[in-house]
DNA sequence: TAAATTTATATTGTACACAATATAATTGTA
DNA sequence: TACAATTATATTGTGTACAATATAAATTTA
C-alpha cells in the first residue's frame, strides 16, 4: 500500500470501530428508551448490578472514563433516583456510587436487552458464530493494548 | 450462559467497541493535535481528500453522522481555513465541502499518521497481522449489517 | 508536626453525537 | 400552475467525552 493510500477511508482501522460503535448505540436507543437511560448510563449501571457498589474511580477504571465524564452523569441517574452517591466516612474524597431499590427494579426490565440486540444483529445474516467469537476474542487483547498505550 | 450473566460487562460486545472506539481516539489525539484538528475533522478530511469535493450528505453518508454533527463540525474547518462551502447554484439546498489549499497542503503533514498509529499499535505487540486482518474483515461487514440495521 | 506531594472527585470549556424540529428549495401531482 | 410532499441542510436541546484546571482530603517528607 502507497502512504497516500493509507489516508483512504477503507483502509482505515480505527474509522469502522468508531462506526460500529456509534452504530451499535443506535441500536441500543429504542430498547434503551423504554428504561429512560442512555447507552453509557447503561454501562455504569452493568458495572453496579454486577459488582455492587462502587468507588467513582473503579468505575472509571473498568470503563475508561474520567470524573469529567463520570460526575455529571452519575448526577443525572442519581436525579432519576436510579443510584446513591454517598461520600466515604473513612476518607472523605472517596464517593460510593450504589443502586437503589428502583436501580435494582430496573435490571429486570434490562434483562431482555442482550438477547434482543443479538437477534436484531443475527437478522443482519452475514456473520457466523464462529467469526463473532473470533472478533470478540482478539477486540478484548486490543482494548487491554490500547488501555496500556494511552 | 445465563439471562443475568449477559448483562456482565465481559459478555458485552458492544462496550469493548464503545472502548475501543474512544482508546484509539485518544491514540490518535496527540498525532492529530500537530494537525490542530479532532478526529471527527481528520475522518471528514480523509473524505475529502479521496474523493474531492463532497456535498454535506455524500460526507453524511459515507461517515455514519448526520447535519446535526457536520454542519457545525464543516463550520469550525471552514474558520480554520481548511475547507470551502458553496451552496450549489443549480441546486440551492446542497452545500458543496472542498479543501482549500491549506486544507491540501495539510495531507503532507497527515501523510505519517498512519504508520505511526500501526507502530504504536504494534508496540503493545500481542495481536498478530492475521489477526488484524481477519478482525478487519469481520469489522466491516459488521458495519454493513448495522448500517443497514438501524 | 508543618509543608509538600499525592490522590479522588469536581468544575470549566470545547467539541462532538443525535433526536427532534425548522427552514427553504425542489419535485411531484391534481 | 397552485399546492402538497419530499429533500438538503440548519437549528435547538440534551448528554456525553475529554483536556485542563480546581479543590479538598489524605499521605509523605523534611
Amino acid at each position: 500500500m502507497k502512504g497516500a493510500d493509507m489516508l483512504n477511508l477503507e483502509n482505515q482501522l480505527c474509522f469502522p470501530l468508531y462506526a460500529a460503535s456509534r452504530l451499535t448505540s443506535q441500536l441500543y436507543a429504542p430498547l434503551l428508551k423504554e428504561l429512560d437511560i442512555t447507552y453509557p448510563q447503561y454501562l455504569v449501571l452493568l458495572v453496579l448490578w454486577q459488582k455492587g457498589n462502587q468507588t467513582v474511580s473503579e468505575i472509571s477504571k473498568q470503563l475508561y472514563l474520567d470524573s469529567g465524564t463520570l460526575t455529571p452523569l452519575l448526577k443525572r441517574i442519581e436525579e432519576k433516583g436510579l443510584v446513591h452517591r454517598t461520600r466515604s466516612k473513612a476518607d472523605e474524597r472517596i464517593v460510593s456510587i450504589g443502586v437503589t431499590a428502583e436501580g435494582t427494579q430496573l435490571k429486570e426490565k434490562a434483562l431482555c436487552i442482550p438477547m434482543q440486540l443479538i437477534t436484531s444483529f443475527k437478522e443482519g445474516g452475514n456473520l457466523t458464530m464462529e467469526e463473532v467469537v473470533a472478533f470478540k476474542k482478539t477486540l478484548d487483547k486490543m482494548v487491554g493494548t490500547l488501555a496500556r498505550a494511552v
